[in-house]
DNA sequence: ATACGCCTTTAGAACGTTCTATAGACTGGC
DNA sequence: GCCAGTCTATAGAACGTTCTAAAGGCGTAT
């Protein structure tokens, strides 16, 4: 089935030169003139010869190859996923990638990576520990997208989550909205850190932070939504989208109106919020564009760039169709 | 900060014994007495040993690598991913990813696995031509998932298209209903597959099979719903869960119930069908099922089993909230 | 002429594995 | 005690590439 391929050997003694000359023509180095480059590279064609990459990659410790951790539990992460294999394809790097799946934890996708011989790891909203995340930075860039309470020795590139939280805030507040509940996020990472943003962001009001137990799914948010109900606020700012959709749907169900009755924001502006029919309002952490950050800070710091450093931008509102005028 | 990796070399050092036997502990071959298999195994994890697989794969061509490629436009695939992986851990092999995404063709996935060694490809819903795929499949195995007119040479695990829309009109059929509507999928892969068994199911029946130009998104599912509503069916059978969403969604706006006015049934059975306040009956292709079966035939092409063969599964009917009684 | 420098080319040693062949140390049968 | 057989261990050659060092050719300055 598989007949051997051509190796440099071969083209080597097709064009009549050594090996080495052959290996500085195919990567385009300098050190060989004008009339044998074209010899090779005719020889070359001539035997469809195509570089091994596992040999290239042995022994030159360089695998031009950029590790991305994913979960195959998040929609979204197929958007990042995306955005990086663009961005690194502008460096001139390629992508291996690597999911976390049921069954497959985190540490088993980062190992995995670490095989196939990547340079630089990035991680979409590592779960593990700091400690953990120390020890795979001791021994190569690691870059944390998404999460920046990873410690001094990594890179993050992550979005400023309190500033999100205080720009859901001020919208619902300049539309009068006062009382004003939040759907948290359960265990999910960025949790706490939104929550605590929410409470401060009131407090600073002097309004009451209510915060109801959610969570990540469109379930969550169908659960928190019929607790909402109990007293129903003018306005929900919560967890994500999917968490939002749930919520939304409770207070469907329940014969209420959005944004008539009550406004909903979510957050992460992914492709559901976009949906014609759905068009709901929220918080866009733009993660195409940090995802490109992180590749471009993973090249920077391969290429030189020493120290790690902690990239953080702001997210910015998207007004739909489920935020309006308090009612009454 | 990158202190290169243990080798082989280290480990035999730390352990005083050679390199070669401490290969053949680490690929658990016969030939070492228990006591060293425990010595070095102790010796390699105390280094923090992990076999490099680029010069492995370069030494034997054995990689225990399989390549799987996916799409980012599709969530659905994220199921698979997880279900793939989990089967080639229990047969003893890795998966390495590659997608499809933007501005990233199926070609630059398939070569970017090749580079990494894989020994088999999975692909799934392949785009590229029989010729392409049989020129891939002439140098190793090549699976093609939920797509089987891939010609002979490579192997195809595919749900039954014809089968799941018959199951899907006999549901409707046997609910009484007799005007029924496709909206279909478009330029997706199996549309044609599905249109054609439609329109063949429909005439098996004396009934009159109309069929909606759709596609595989909600939006789709969007504009074909208030086309269907200038002449209104009693049921539709969508080309997919998103679509079927979409369909629904128009229902909706325009107030129609279902199903107690029209009665929708979607295909895929995807993690949308199944949110608790969804609840769409939809056909089951049972994906992660195939996707283990595509592994197990990569793995049997692996490991003897020399000709192509082409495995369909029969989908079967989940019935849940949104298919009922002929309406009057 | 000799020395120096540049450009092109090459031989040969890496890289970290696996594989083949073989050596040594036991066993047990005579 | 000696040979055959088995088990454990090792040395050294692959695998296909890149890298280092150096050789050879040729022109120019000394």
């Amino acid at each position: 089935m598989t007949g051997k391929r051509p190796t440099l050997m071969d083209v080597a003694e097709a064009a009549g030169v050594s090996r080495a000359l052959v290996s500085i023509i195919m990567r385009d180095a300098p050190g060989a003139s004008d009339a044998t480059r074209l010899k090779v590279q005719e020889a070359a064609r001539e035997l469809g010869y195509r570089p091994d990459s596992r040999a290239r990659l042995l022994r030159s410790s360089r695998t031009r190859l950029l590790g991305l951790s994913f979960s195959t539990a998040h929609a979204f992460h197929a958007e990042i996923v995306d955005a990086a294999y663009a961005g690194a394809t502008v460096r001139g790097y390629d992508i291996a990638l690597s999911a976390v799946a049921n069954g497959r934890p985190e540490t088993r996708a980062v190992e995995s990576l670490l095989d196939l011989g990547c340079e630089a790891l990035i991680l979409i909203s590592p779960s593990l520990s700091p400690e953990e995340l120390a020890g795979y930075a001791a021994r190569l860039p690691v870059i944390s997208l998404l999460r920046d309470d990873v410690g001094d020795s990594l890179d993050s590139v992550s979005s400023d989550d309190h500033a999100g939280i205080r720009i859901a805030v001020e919208h619902l507040f300049s539309l009068g909205h006062r009382r004003i509940a939040h759907v948290d996020g359960g265990q999910a990472v960025s949790s706490p850190q939104r929550r605590a943003a929410f409470q401060s962001e009131m407090a600073s009001r002097g309004l009451d932070a209510r915060v109801i137990a959610g969570g990540p799914t469109e379930e969550d948010g169908l659960r928190a939504g019929s607790e909402l109900q109990q007293d129903l606020p003018t306005a929900v700012v919560a967890f994500n989208d999917r968490c939002a959709l749930g919520v939304w749907e409770s207070f469907r169900a329940a014969g209420l109106r959005v944004p008539e009755d009550v406004s909903i924001l979510g957050y992460d502006d992914s492709q559901f919020a976009r949906l014609s029919y759905v068009q709901l309002s929220s918080i866009s952490q733009d993660a195409p564009l940090l995802a490109r950050a992180a590749v471009d800070r993973a090249v920077d710091r391969l290429e030189g760039s020493t120290s790690a450093a902690h990239l953080v931008r702001t997210p910015h509102l998207v007004v739909r169709g489920t935020t309006g005028e308090v009612p009454g």
